[in-house]
RNA sequence: GCGCGAGUAGCUCAGCUGGAUAGAGCGUCGGCCUCCGGAGCCGAAGGUCGUGGGUUCGAAUCCCGCCUCGCGCACCA
C-alpha cells in the first residue's frame, strides 16, 4: 500500500471509531500551499454535522485515534475551519519512487478497462481538399484521447470516416471538370458551391494525363474517382506528417454498395417512426428529443446524409463496439441528437447516449495580425502541413492540446513561428534533455540506477519534495484525464512538472555529491526522466536526449 | 428567437469535478553565468473570477435570471 492508501485506511478506521458510518470515504487531497503539508483531509468538516460536534473538535478526536507511525506521518495540524494537514516523513514521502523505476515505460498505465473495446472516430474530413488547421486540432485531440484510453486498458480502434458520397463530392467532380475545360481553352466557370483551390487544378492535370481520351472531363464518374483518390492520398500524407495513424478507414460509399443504407431505411420504416410528407420520407426524430423531424429520402429520391450516418453507427454497434466516441467540431453538434435519435428509432437495444461525443470549438487562424478565413471553397486557408512546416510537429501538437476542447483557439502563426524557441514544448523537452545530460556527463547508464539501498530520507529538500509529489500524482492525473477525455490536463501537468525539474536542477547538484545523496538524486533524476517521457509519448511528442 | 459552448492578470489560458491567501506562460520591471546545458534560474508589479440573486461550514466551480462573444438551427455534410 502506498502512503496515501495507508493514510486513508487509518482515517476510515478512526472515523468509524468516532461513530461515522462504515462506508465513510475520507477525502485526501494535495494542499495548494506546500506549507500545509503533503496531504490534507476535510473529513472533520464533513463529519461535524452528522456527529453533532464542532469541526475542530472532530479533527482533534480523529488525530488522537490515528496510528500515525504506521501511515508514515511525521506531523499533523488542524488548520482553518477544521482541515487536517499531514506531513509525511521524508523517507515515507520519497520511497514510492521505487515503483516508478520498477514500472518504467508502464508507469502511469492501468488495466482498469482491459478487455473492453472502444471505437474513436476523428478527423473524418470530406475528401474535397487538404486537411486544414481545424482538422489538425481534431487529429491531435483524437490521437491523444486514443492514447489516453489505451493507457487505462481500452483496446482502441482509431477510425476515419470518409464522406465520399453526396452533393459535395459532386461539386468536387464538377470543379475538376471546370478546370479541365479551362486547360482545354475554355473560360473558367467554377460551378455554384464548387471548390476554388489551386489543388483542383493539380487534380485536373493528373486526370488529363491519365485520360488522354477525355481531356474535357465529360466522363464525370471517372473524374470523381480520380479526384477522391488523389485527395485521399493528399490527406494521408498530411496525417503521416503529423504522425497520426488510423486502424480503419471507413468509406461512406461502402454503405450504399453493401446495401446498408437501404437496410437501415427499411428498418426505420418498420420501426413505426417514419412517415411520408410532401413527397419525401421523414423520420419522427422528435419522438427521441430532436427539435424537428428529419428528412431521410428527398423528393428527388436520393437520401440525405442523415441515413448513411445512422447506418454507419449501426455498423459500429454491430462490429462489437459497446463504446464509441466521435471527436467533432462544434459546428456539427446538431448531428448529435439526430444520430442518437436515429439509432433509438431502430429499437435494436442501443443505449440512448450512444455514441459519446467530444466537441471542440473552432480554430481562428491569425497571420500578420489578421484573421485568415478557413474556407475550402474560397481556396484560402491554412493547412495542417503549412503549420507543421512552419513550427514543427511537436509544437503544433502541443499547441492544439494545451487547452481544453471547449475553448476557442486562436492560432497565431506569426507568434508560433517567432517564439518557436520559447514555445512551452521546448521548455518541457529541455527538462527531459537536461535530466538525460546528467547521465551522459556522469557516464552512467540510467538502467543501472536502481532503488536498492537508497537512503530515501536524503531526498528532503523542498524542491525535491515538490518534484516527487508531481511524479507520484501522475497516475491519478492520467486516469482522470482519460476518464474526462481531456488530454490538456496532461499538457498542463507537463509544463508544471518541467518547471519543477528546472528549479530542482538549478538549485541542487547530482554528480559529485556525497555518495548517499548522489545515489538518491540519481534515482530522482531517472524517475523524473521516465515520467516525463511517458507523458510526452501520451501526447504524441518526442522526448529528446539532447537539443 | 431556440439549442450548444465560452466569459478568470495587459495578452493566451489552467484551476485536479465544492475547499485554505485564485495560478502558469508570454509581455513589463529588477536581479543571477569558475560548478551536471543561461534554450535556464530567482524576485516584483498586475484580479470586483462578465453581472445580480440562490444553495452551505465554504462557490471561479453547483442552481436560476440578465449581459457579451462564438457555433449551429437544410429535402448541404
Amino acid at each position: 500500500m502506498s502512503a496515501v492508501e495507508l493514510l486513508r485506511a487509518e482515517l476510515t478506521r478512526a472515523a468509524v471509531a468516532l461513530g461515522a458510518p462504515s462506508d465513510v470515504a475520507p477525502n485526501l487531497e494535495r494542499p495548494r500551499d506546500p506549507k500545509h503539508g503533503d496531504w490534507a483531509s476535510n473529513l472533520a468538516l464533513t463529519l461535524a454535522k452528522p456527529l453533532g460536534r464542532k469541526p475542530r473538535d472532530v479533527a482533534e478526536a480523529l488525530i488522537a485515534t490515528l496510528d500515525l507511525g504506521a501511515a508514515g506521518v511525521a506531523a499533523t495540524e488542524i488548520a482553518g475551519p477544521g482541515f487536517i494537514n499531514f506531513r509525511l516523513r521524508d523517507d515515507a514521502h520519497a520511497a514510492p519512487l521505487a515503483g516508478i523505476l520498477a514500472a518504467g515505460p508502464a508507469y502511469g498505465r492501468s488495466t482498469t478497462h482491459a478487455g473492453e473495446g472502444v471505437n474513436i472516430e476523428f478527423v473524418s474530413a470530406n475528401p474535397t481538399g487538404p486537411l486544414h488547421v481545424g482538422h489538425g486540432r481534431q487529429a491531435a485531440l483524437g490521437d491523444a484521447i486514443s492514447a489516453l484510453l489505451a493507457n487505462v486498458g481500452w483496446t482502441v480502434t482509431r477510425e476515419f470516416y470518409y464522406n465520399d458520397g453526396g452533393v459535395q463530392i459532386q461539386n468536387l467532380a464538377l470543379s475538376v471538370q471546370a478546370r479541365l475545360r479551362e486547360l482545354a481553352g475554355d473560360a473558367l466557370v467554377i460551378p455554384e458551391g464548387g471548390y476554388h483551390g489551386e489543388y483542383i487544378k493539380d487534380i485536373a492535370r493528373t486526370y488529363a494525363a491519365e485520360h488522354a481520351d477525355d481531356p474535357r472531363g465529360d466522363q464525370l464518374d471517372a473524374v470523381r474517382q480520380v479526384a477522391v483518390l488523389e485527395l485521399r492520398k493528399e490527406q494521408d500524407l498530411d496525417l503521416k506528417a503529423f504522425g497520426v495513424a488510423f486502424d480503419v478507414y471507413f468509406l461512406e460509399s461502402s454503405l450504399y454498395t453493401d446495401g446498408k443504407v437501404t437496410e437501415t431505411v427499411a428498418a426505420l420504416q418498420k420501426g413505426g417512426h417514419a412517415f411520408e410528407d410532401d413527397g419525401a420520407l421523414w423520420l419522427r426524430t422528435t419522438d427521441f428529443g430532436d427539435d424537428k423531424d428529419r428528412v431521410m429520402r428527398k423528393r428527388d429520391g436520393t437520401f440525405t446524409y442523415f441515413v448513411p450516418d445512422v447506418a454507419y453507427h449501426v455498423t459500429k454497434w454491430q462490429r462489437g463496439f459497446r463504446k464509441a466516441i466521435n471527436v467533432q467540431g462544434a459546428d456539427h453538434h446538431s448531428t448529435v441528437t439526430r444520430v442518437r435519435a436515429g439509432l433509438q428509432a431502430l429499437e435494436m437495444g442501443i443505449p440512448a447516449g450512444y455514441p459519446d461525443y467530444v466537441l471542440h470549438q473552432m480554430v481562428t487562424v491569425m497571420r500578420a495580425g489578421e484573421e485568415v478565413k478557413i474556407s475550402k471553397r474560397a481556396g484560402s486557408y491554412v493547412t495542417v502541413r503549412d503549420l507543421i512546416d512552419e513550427v514543427g510537429r511537436d509544437a503544433v501538437r502541443y499547441f492544439f492540446l494545451m487547452r481544453k476542447g471547449e475553448s476557442q483557439l486562436v492560432f497565431d502563426i506569426d507568434l508560433a513561428r517567432a517564439q518557436s524557441e520559447e514555445n512551452p514544448v521546448y521548455y518541457i523537452q529541455m527538462a527531459h534533455a537536461r535530466l538525460s545530460g546528467i547521465f551522459r556527463v556522469g557516464n552512467i547508464d540510467p538502467a543501472t540506477v536502481t532503488a536498492d539501498g537508497v537512503a530515501w530520507g536524503k531526498l528532503d529538500q523542498p524542491e525535491e519534495r515538490e518534484l516527487i509529489k508531481a511524479l507520484l500524482d501522475y497516475p491519478t492525473l492520467v486516469a482522470g484525464a482519460a476518464d474526462a477525455l481531456e488530454p490538456h490536463r496532461v499538457a498542463t501537468w507537463l509544463l508544471e512538472t518541467a518547471r519543477l525539474v528546472h528549479t530542482w536542477y538549478h538549485k541542487h547538484h547530482v554528480l559529485g555529491e556525497p555518495a548517499e545523496i548522489q545515489q538518491a538524486r540519481l534515482v530522482l533524476a531517472r524517475s523524473a526522466r521516465i515520467v516525463l517521457a511517458n507523458a510526452l509519448a501520451l501526447l504524441g511528442l518526442s522526448a529528446p536526449e539532447r537539443m
